[in-house]
DNA sequence: GTGCGCTCTGAGAGCGCCCTGAGAGAGCTT
DNA sequence: AAGCTCTCTCAGGGCGCTCTCAGAGCGCAC
């Protein structure tokens, strides 16, 4: 859901195409097709390290309406998960490198909106259970037919929360989950994929210092073994974007312990 | 006083946080309202001047299962701040009394996790950035719809996660364990790392002894076989930023034992 | 008072954390 | 291929922080 912001002449939200509030309850606005949520088509991702897999099931889903994209491991499903940013993945427990389940634990911290559909192995009763302890909403049993998929699939989407598009604020700094953009007061600021998601972990945990460790482990995944020249050079990318017209500082260094989101008190 | 709890028995509330596990591929269940952080119905506080709104609003989010408190003035709203422990403040920019801002600052002073959402007035543009800067997490314009606002608090509230930050506390000091800084009184205090190390020692265990093989031990982790020259500059940097302002003295010297933070009357 | 030893103080040196500018390489668009 | 954006690496350097040192201050015992 998207909220009106009331100052700013919103020349470009217009153009936007978000959907506006819908401020009385009996909303009957048009409903399109039935794969949309949020006005747009729903985005899937589907994970499978057999192609034959991932090529059937995109077929069959865009065949639906849904926009699709696929990952063929663990590594390819998390990244592509903070590019596509899918409202539902489709995750085979079977995959090299990290774990199907691993992966269903991580997208689940990662955000706990997304709905994820698992598929295990024929009869593999304790890879369900594991699943769903990971955080999985639902499992499927291979082999199952497309008609199953499908609505299961559809029954996860239907259940999603309306919105999760959020806007994230902290002092004069606006960040929109939506469009990955940001705002300081009236300034657009435009954000790389790697800026956002560090922007977002400040911004999620404002006046906490951060530690390097956990700023890395969190936005690129894994740990650098010390060398956090990475982070500090995407924390000077935003100082640089964040105070372009001479805001004053809300990224602060404390030295030896990391970072800190807060405000510009004297 | 009374506060009003969320009258519904919300059987399944109890189970919040885990998504409700759906096998069947026709579910058409509604997953409850998330209103509840950590296992329990979140705490809200409406803090306005009109009692038409506050009861507008108390009655719109116990309905949708928070525990609700109302606060008429910013006095007041300091007040049940303290008793009620809310999660949430709804806070309108204009109170008798103490200004809205002025409250939002003093809340956001007294607790940095605390979620606000402020109610401005219509277009009042400079209002919004006031009330930002004071550390306001969102603000609504009036007039707003209850499901606006609803979907804000829901928003602000699940962004709300248990972390180890802490606010220590000691006569007019206060230690916040997110940011690593201090404030007396209202006086902002920036500490280096091995300061504040050091003065957490302290404020864990007031009215202690601590002898300077303790000191160390924690704070450098090794012991400096006799010589304590570092920790006693290190006492004196405390005691001078935490005396800029003329304060009197909370670290003192126990000769030949080792130091005690105790106040300043004894 | 006198002497001793503990503590405080001012100044400064060195380390290394962090910032910075530049650029190579990957991926994508044209 | 060329141009672009984005990511990440690397080397250089500033300066914040830490710690040392020498000397002064001060409490305590005699």
């Amino acid at each position: 859901m998207t909220f009106d912001l009331p100052t700013q002449g919103r020349s470009d939200a217009a153009a936007e195409g978000e959907t506006p509030i819908v401020s009385s309850a009996m909303a009957t606005d048009i409903v399109p097709t039935p794969t949309a949520v949020f006005g747009r088509p729903a985005r899937v991702l589907v994970v499978d390290d057999d192609e034959n897999v991932t090529n059937m099931l995109r077929r069959a889903l865009s065949f639906e309406g849904y926009a699709v994209a696929t990952a063929r491991d663990g590594n390819d499903a998390l990244k592509k998960t903070l590019e596509f940013a899918p409202d539902l993945v489709v995750l085979d427990i079977m995959l090299p490198a990290i774990d199907g389940v691993e992966v269903c634990r991580r997208l689940r911290a990662g955000d706990p909106q997304l709905a994820i559909l698992m598929l295990t192995a024929k009869d593999a009763a304790a890879d369900q259970v594991v699943g769903l302890d990971a955080g999985a909403d639902d499992y499927l049993v291979k082999p199952f037919t497309l008609d199953v998929l499908t609505a299961r699939v559809r029954a996860q989407l239907r259940r999603k929360e309306p919105s999760e598009v959020e806007l994230v604020r902290f002092a004069d700094l606006v960040l929109d989950t939506g469009t990955h953009s940001a705002r300081r007061g009236t300034r657009e600021i435009a954000l790389t994929t790697t800026e956002y998601d560090l922007l977002l972990q400040f911004m999620r945990h404002p006046r906490q210092v951060l530690e390097k460790e956990q700023l890395t482990e969190k936005v690129w995944g894994y740990d650098f073994g010390g060398n956090y020249n990475v982070l500090e050079v995407y924390v000077r990318y935003l100082r640089q974007k964040l105070e372009a017209a001479g805001e004053p500082r809300l990224i602060h260094t404390l030295r030896g312990a990391g970072y800190v989101l807060r405000e510009p008190t004297a």
